[in-house]
DNA sequence: TAATTTTTTGAAAGCGCTTTCATACTTGTC
DNA sequence: GACAAGTATGAAAGCGCTTTCAAAAAATTA
């Protein structure tokens, strides 16, 4: 009775409103095969004569045949889907990963199925029983709040590819970013320009990248001989509100500094209009440099110094990684390098 | 209901490396009833003694099973799965409405799956094939560039909800909001601070919703007894480079104008970095008015004002329709009205 | 040419669930 | 208390494809 749904059974004989999808089984009928032989060519599962991989090739064209992908993932236990966890698809660099990931899954047959784990370990644990009750093929976590724990748990069950930690488990892949050589390169950029007073607006709370940044600036002021002032540092967590505020605190709490490193851009960018509330001049009187080189930095008011992450690479390489995982090799993929980019929001210090 | 995948059931009976899923029938078989029955319970299908829907409720949760939504598929025709047609899965407008449909999908079991038209109406009919051959329960389009006609034909099929536009047919719900009054709310804002001469920066050619902001535009200065000037009006892309691109060319072209209007928020970003690279300051020079108000506008130097428009909630009732139409009811689904946002780009003109 | 190995192919058994269809079991009615 | 009219339940037949398994055909060897 569901089946046919869309098919009104009005018209019998000649004009068929939605003729049903044809099968497998027509195409073998049509080709004068039968149906193992038909679904041999069509995965490539066996040697098949020329002669009747023409006539199913034909078949097939001129049937207009299509695969039923839900059935093929009951009989052969592959979806062709891959599970994305996310932690916010609505942000600017979340987004163009998903687009990465896409780019390269689409050509390969596989099919995305995104969702947000909000930067919640529960919430994630969750969105992977779903993915895994959806029989995904595999699993790619976008850099998640998962204890090492439960993703090597998940590696157990499907493929699984992890950005933002290392960690090597069998059925696991990890591509990290070097965080920690682009607080490092952030900072020494100003450093360079003549800057000792730098504060730094750290990412959310215990967040591996917001560290690792964390510790690239250290590394970089300590190498400069700057003392380490904590007064300088105060916590922020990867929104453009919170850079605001982190520049209130600042400012507010008496701190001296002639530069800005956001661990992130959409901090920086809050931090910017922080800034301007206060009759800062950027990068007349306040340098501001930010992380990941978001589309919109380009074109801030002023252009935004930051350090590049190639986001949409990012997810390209961890799709791609996991087309290697499924094929059953071990990937070689490794990230590109933090890349500083300065545009016109840090500038020499004038003495 | 499908609450503990995660629980690794290592409590049983010994360690298990990895339990095959439970399935429907060992359910049935421990609470002692047929795999119909459970079916049914599971389904709400048909009325079941409260007796065997304890036994069954009591037997789901000691062995932890989870329907398999492939088999599901296959068996019931039902995917319980939406296709979602986006142009740019990367762009802040869009990703936005992509959470809301999460956000309304999940609870009801559905789970969205999201493609890129990427403004092609060639890769659109692509995208619903996929979506179709992916037995998608119904398709949700966001804005795109596809022909009434083919979205009436995917109508047809499968449920469909489209924004963007205003079409009936069977099937199909549309949910348009109303640019033309966002246009001429914006407009008319100008010239409520004076402003007289008022250039616009259209969208995407042949976009329907840049259309009807140009033609709020018109009506606005219509309606002041402003007169019309095609050299005012320069072509855009909905893009950042576009924005800054367009103020290039109206001032290079002599263009006389103390505000400005873009078609949407990213390239009134990009004009309000063109304008300060000509040294011309907003909102002191020039006053600059967008569309859509994304996230970061309110963290623009200066903060922009905008048209509002519900992203959020555009994905959320538009998910919210396709639940309905999915139900077999006829949705009664309006979107909120344009919202006119102050804030500091915008100030009247000191004569 | 007979015997043996290798390759190609088809029949049939699922994959895990939904859904007729028919069967027992209740009610209700005169 | 016998007969019609429901109601809850189970057996079995798919959904459209993949995948053993074994038979048939072809190639190889002795």
């Amino acid at each position: 009775m569901n089946k046919n749904i869309g098919a009104r059974g009005e018209a019998m004989a000649s004009s068929r409103k939605r003729s049903a999808p044809v099968k497998l089984e027509e195409v073998a009928l049509a080709a004068g095969v039968s149906p193992s032989t038909v679904s041999r060519i069509l995965n490539g599962t066996a040697e098949v004569s020329e002669l009747k991989k023409k006539a199913v090739g034909d078949a097939i064209a001129r049937l207009g045949f299509v695969p039923n992908p839900v059935a093929r993932g009951l009989a052969g236990g592959r979806t062709l889907s891959i599970g994305v966890i996310t932690q916010a698809i609505d942000s600017p660099f979340y987004g163009a990963a998903l687009n990465g990931i896409e780019d390269q899954l689409d050509p390969a047959g596989y099919c995305p199925l995104f969702v947000s784990g909000r930067w919640d370990a529960v919430v994630e644990a969750r969105c992977i029983s779903v993915l895994l009750a959806r029989r995904v093929d595999g699993i790619i976590v976008l850099t998640g709040r998962l204890s090492d724990q439960a993703l090597k748990a998940c590696a157990k069950i499907v493929p699984t590819v992890v950005t933002g930690r290392s960690l090597k488990s069998p059925g696991l892949f990890s591509l990290n970013f070097d965080n920690f050589e682009g607080g490092r390169l952030a900072t020494a950029h100003l450093i360079e320009l003549g800057h000792r007073h730098i504060a730094f607006v750290t990412g959310e709370q215990d967040h591996p990248d917001a560290n690792e940044r964390l510790r690239g600036y250290r590394a970089a002021i300590d190498a400069a001989g700057i003392a380490f002032k904590p007064k300088l540092v105060v916590k922020g967590a990867f929104s453009e509100a919170s850079g605001l505020d982190a520049v209130d605190k600042l400012i507010t709490g008496g701190a001296q500094f002639t530069a800005l490193f956001a661990a992130n851009d959409q901090m920086a960018h809050g931090a910017m209009l922080g800034l301007h509330r206060h009759s800062l001049r950027v990068p007349g009187n306040i340098s501001v440099i930010g992380f990941d080189d978001l589309p919109i930095s380009v074109y801030a008011v002023p252009p935004l110094s930051t350090i590049h992450q190639p986001a949409y690479e990012l997810g390209r390489l961890a799709a791609a990684a996991m087309l290697q995982l499924l094929a059953g090799e071990k990937p070689s993929i490794t990230l590109p390098s933090p890349r500083l980019i300065v545009r016109e929001s840090t500038h020499r210090l004038s003495s």
